[in-house]
DNA sequence: TGTACATCAGTGAACGCGCGTTCACTGATGTAC
DNA sequence: TGTACATCAGTGAACGCGCGTTCACTGATGTAC
C-alpha cells in the first residue's frame, strides 16, 4: 500500500468516524446505518468494510473519541479552577461531568450502551480512558484521606463516580420528568460535600 | 365476548407475560421474539396481537411486573427490619435494591432500557410505581429532616436513589470488572451514612 | 519519457436473514327457533 | 333436545422492510523495461 493510498484510507477512516459521530449524536448508537454513512461520506458501501471490520468497530471508534473528549472536559474544568480544596475539586469534576452529558446526551449514553459480546473483551483503550478519568478523581480523594491505602481510594473513587453518574443519568432522563440542570448540580454537590465532610445546607 | 372466552384471553395474556419475562431474564429486552413466544406458549403468532397491540406493549407488561416485584422486595426488607433509625432504614433499602438488581440483572435493566417514542408518554403505572418506591425512601428522610419542605425531601429522595442506582449499575457492570457484592454494599452504606451524618469508617 | 502489464483499492448490486405485523380464512362457540 | 345459521376468536402463511455484509468486477495506480 503506497503512502498516498494509506493517506486516503486514513482520511476515509476519520470522515467515517465524523459521520458516525453525527449520526450517534442525533439518534443514538442504534441509528448507525451503513448505507447512510456511505452516502454522507460519499464512498461506496463496501468501502466502509475496507476500513472497519464491521459497524460495531466503527461505533467503538466513536465511543473512543467521546471518552477522550469527556476526559478532556473534566480535566480542563479542574485545570481552569486551579488550586482548590479537595471537596471543591470533586464538585467541579462532578459538574463538568454533568455538563458534558447534558451537552452530548446521545453520544455520552452510547459509551455505556454498547453491548459487547461476552467473549471478546473490552478494548484496552476503554479501560485506559476510564483509568485516566478515575485518576483525576482519585487525586483530591487521596489528598483528603492520605491515611487510606490505594485499594480503598480506588473503591471510594468508584463509589463517588458511580453516584454522580447515577444522578446525572436519572436527572437527564426525560421519562422520569427531567430535572433542571442547576438542581442536578445541587444534588451532586450535596452527595460529594457530604462525603468530604463539608456538607452544604440542603 | 363470553365469560369463557374472556377467561381464556386473560390466561393467554398472563402466559405470554410469563414467557416474555423468561426471555427477558435470559437475553434482555432485545431478545423478545414474537415467534418464540408463540411457540413457547403454544398459540398462533397472530394470537399475540389479539392481546397486545405490539411487542412493546408486552415488554411494558413485563416491566410492570418487575417494577412491582422490586417495590415489594424493598418494602419487605424494610418491614423485616422493623423499627429502625432512619439511616439504617436507608441502608437496608439500598441493599435490598442491590440484591434485587443482582438477582434479576436483565429484567431489572429492562426497566431503564425501554425506549419510549417521545410522543406517547410513559404509562401511568410507571410513574405510580416509581412514586411508591420514592415514598418508601422519603419516609426515613422526612423523619431525619423534619425541617425540610416536601419539595426538598423529594429532591433528596431522588438524589439518594440515583446515587444508589448508579453504584449498583456500574458495580454490576461486567465490562468494568464487576465488584463483589459486599463491596458494593459498603459503597452504598458509605454514601447513605455520610448523608445521614453517621459516616462509617471507610 | 513512453508503453505494456500487474496489482489491488474501491465499487455497488445482490445475498441472506431476521422479524414484526397483517389479514383472508376456518372451525369452535353461541344464538334462534 | 335438535337443527340451521351467525359470529368471531384464533390461525399461520405471506407480506414487507430494513439492513449488515459479501464478492465478482473495474479502473486507477504503480512497476518494469
Amino acid at each position: 500500500m503506497s503512502k498516498k493510498t494509506e493517506a486516503r484510507r486514513e482520511q476515509l477512516r476519520s470522515r467515517l468516524i465524523d459521520a458516525a459521530e453525527r449520526r450517534v449524536a442525533e439518534g443514538g448508537v442504534d441509528a448507525l446505518r451503513a448505507r447512510e454513512l456511505a452516502a454522507e461520506v460519499g464512498c461506496a458501501l463496501g468501502a466502509i468494510y475496507t476500513v472497519f471490520d464491521d459497524l460495531t468497530e466503527l461505533a467503538l471508534a466513536v465511543n473512543g473519541r467521546t471518552f477522550r473528549r469527556l476526559g478532556a472536559a473534566v480535566a480542563e474544568a479542574v485545570a481552569r479552577q486551579g488550586e482548590a480544596a479537595p471537596g471543591d475539586k470533586l464538585v467541579t469534576m462532578g459538574c463538568a461531568y454533568l455538563h458534558f452529558a447534558a451537552a452530548n446526551p446521545k453520544t455520552w449514553r452510547a459509551i455505556f450502551e454498547l453491548k459487547m459480546t461476552d467473549a471478546d473483551s473490552v478494548p484496552g483503550w476503554y479501560l485506559e480512558e476510564m483509568a485516566r478519568l478515575f485518576a483525576l478523581i482519585a487525586e483530591p480523594l487521596s489528598r483528603l484521606r492520605p491515611d487510606l491505602p490505594p485499594e480503598d481510594v480506588r473503591a471510594l473513587t468508584r463509589a463517588l463516580f458511580s453516584s454522580v453518574h447515577g444522578i446525572v443519568l436519572l436527572g437527564l432522563e426525560k421519562r422520569l420528568s427531567a430535572v433542571p440542570a442547576d438542581r442536578i448540580e445541587a444534588m451532586i454537590a450535596m452527595v460529594l460535600r457530604n462525603f468530604v465532610g463539608q456538607p452544604e445546607k440542603v
